[in-house]
DNA sequence: ATGTTTTCTATTGTATACAAAAAACCATTA
DNA sequence: TAATGGTTTTTTGTATACAATAGAAAACAT
């Protein structure tokens, strides 16, 4: 955790750079990404370089031919359907860890990404609206108070975010799915256990079915 | 899964043989892990070494604190508690898609390991017991058909094995962990959900307890 | 024209050299 | 003696050069 405000080296920088890049959508599904000239673009050697992308391949985001090209991956609609559910498991399991651990505080704050999230919907602005709805959902593993499952929603995480990029979903549709967040933190509040699962499921489905 | 094949890059080698020294208690917790040592030990040089050491820092085996040296991680009481808490929760998902997915050899694999592995606690030989332990939850996890969920078990694997060599368990209290693993295949032959769930709650925390 | 072999080229795998930073050591001082 | 400051040493971070291999292109045979 600490590295996070002193991580200045550079193979971390490029890491998070080609994610971004992946994760945008400048960098498509069966794309190639040569060392070579990568290292030229970001002006670095190619040391840095294979380092980012031995770990973008550990996380899932790049497919590594091993002596030969690195691609980004393509998530077939099979590997979706295997995420969507762990996915539903783990959450389930962090929402109710959260309403054990979880402060005040936290609830709020969960409140005011989805509000935020909601807000940027209408407005239109689709990546930032999907920027916040990851991260609702990573502030309630971060809040569950058990980072080895926090460590597991980030790798998750990755790969969820670049399924969206091939999601086609009207802005209506995708408002009906972020105001279910205000619906998970009430039965969260209250407790509910039965209703906290069943509005994930519908909420993960949902998120599942629009990606295939 | 291919590369599995023809892994004879050195960073991967290098990786596996670190990993097995960690996980036999050859490197213990706390100690260095220097790249030039190792590198000089394994006759390789150090680039094949870093990306090995970076690799296993991402499983969670070795911390590598940055600009400076690298150690053999310690898993500390409470994340040995998270690690199970998560464990469990996928542990009982593994089993019940096992259920659906696994053919009737699949099960009968299971037989067989959960057989040896007794016969070779009843052997004294504690650490080949303890690998066939580690690959009776993770040919579960195989087996269910989620190839997500099987990537999340390797990883959890690798520090639930390092929990291992803390514990100082006798050869009759291991037999009945062991023992516990003819009972879940039982349970899931039978396609009992709730009981499964409650042969894997004793188990893991079993397996918990004994750590702390 | 098609399939096969061979050569070439582009790309990755590895080693090494140098730069930068942190940890260890030691002397100095209050 | 304990604390502090600077110096040395160790260790990691990065760049680059060379080796090896896979993929592409070209030459050849059928």
């Amino acid at each position: 955790m600490e590295q996070l405000i002193t991580r200045k080296n550079l193979s971390d920088q490029v890491h998070d750079h080609i994610k971004r890049m992946i994760l945008s959508g400048e960098l498509k599904g069966g794309e190639r990404v040569p060392e070579a000239s990568l290292s030229k673009l970001f002006g670095v050697s190619r040391t840095p370089l294979r380092e980012a992308l031995k770990k973008l391949s550990d996380y899932g985001l790049i497919y590594l031919k091993p002596r030969s090209y690195a691609e980004v991956v393509i998530i077939t609609e099979d590997e979706a359907r295997q995420i969507a559910e762990v996915r539903l498991d783990l959450e389930i399991l962090a929402a109710k860890l959260f309403i054990k651990n979880a402060a005040p505080e936290d609830f709020q704050e969960l409140r005011n990404i989805s509000e935020q999230c909601l807000k940027l919907n209408e407005e239109g602005d689709k990546g930032a609206s999907f920027e916040l709805d990851s991260l609702f959902h990573m502030k309630i593993a971060e809040g569950c108070g058990n980072f080895c499952l926090y460590e597991i929603f980030e790798k998750l995480d990755a790969r969820i975010q670049l399924l969206r990029l091939n999601q086609k979903l009207t802005q209506s549709s995708l408002a009906d799915y972020i105001k279910q967040h205000s619906i998970l933190i009430a039965a969260m509040e209250k407790g509910e256990g039965n209703l906290i699962e069943s509005i994930l499921t519908s909420h993960i489905i949902h998120d599942f079915h629009a990606s295939s």
